[in-house]
DNA sequence: AATGAAAGCTTAACGCC
DNA sequence: GGCGTTAAGCTTTCATT
């Protein structure tokens, strides 16, 4: 056995790859030569490393994020779902399916499965919660819709 | 009166736009030049039109997506929060001071404000809900912790 | 609104330390 | 692991339509 079947971690990345993932978090289009002259480094260098973080998997994607208002998806809301005995899982793979369900996830308390969604209107909406109510397994669903949504963010606090 | 006073959407953008965010929205890396290249357009049409997106705000920024489990936040949790009468927006506002809560939103139901967390460990789940329960105008937390988030997206389905 | 052309900059690969 | 160099490719501007 080897001194470290974990998987990869925290312990894995560097000061310097840190602050790369920071600058790349926060502006996913700046230019490598960007960050080597902010991190006082060889654009090369920034350039492996940045290589290495997406091949190991630290990143997963860069991404524009859009305005969901602006684009016509006003709408949030929190569908807590209760499925069937055991069936909890199946459930949520096959709620994967439909694009108006952001999140998805298996939680504990009183429903077995917790989504978050995002339509234009309540018409979609109720539509989404017939479809939702559909399913296999499902045995009811609960629905907080949101009135407001301060934030919104997927940052980690490296 | 204008025939306009609506603040800018959906009908705003052409279907060239719609295809430029599609793009960007999925690789928020990608050259200019290789999006006019899938458009068979210039690339100065390319930059001139994104840079409106940009400055029309329907392009938010863009973002490296990193791995939380990989980067040390793998617990996930959703916290109701039940404010008293009328405080719910002002708990919403203090709450949005700290970096572990990722999701702030006001919503309708039992309880008044719901929160997504991201956390290290259960030890800071602990932290995160004894702060959160000593702030003004917070009568009590109900807290979900995910035991498996299957999906979570903020893609639009445009 | 879209374009081709051109200047300056960036990326990605290579060899060297 | 980090760096400088370099060729290829990219962004950005601008005059033209």
């Amino acid at each position: 056995m080897t001194t470290n079947d974990a998987p990869p971690g925290p312990a894995d990345i560097d000061e310097t790859d840190r602050k790369i993932l920071k600058i790349l978090q926060t502006d996913g289009r700046v230019a490598l030569s960007e960050i080597a002259r902010r991190l006082d480094m060889g654009s090369a260098t920034i350039h492996e490393r940045t290589n290495d973080l997406e091949e190991r998997g630290y990143i997963r994607e860069y991404r524009a994020v859009l305005d969901p208002e602006m684009l016509g998806f006003p709408e949030v809301a929190f569908v807590q779902v209760e499925a069937e005995a055991g069936r909890a899982s199946g459930v949520a793979e096959r709620l994967a399916e439909d694009p108006s369900i952001q999140e998805i996830h298996e939680v504990t308390g009183d429903s077995d499965v917790l989504l978050k969604v995002r339509v234009p209107d309540r018409d979609a909406l109720t539509d989404l919660l017939t479809r939702i109510g559909e399913h296999d397994g499902v045995r009811r669903t609960a629905t907080n819709v949101a009135l407001r949504s301060v934030r919104e963010e997927n940052r980690l606090d490296l």
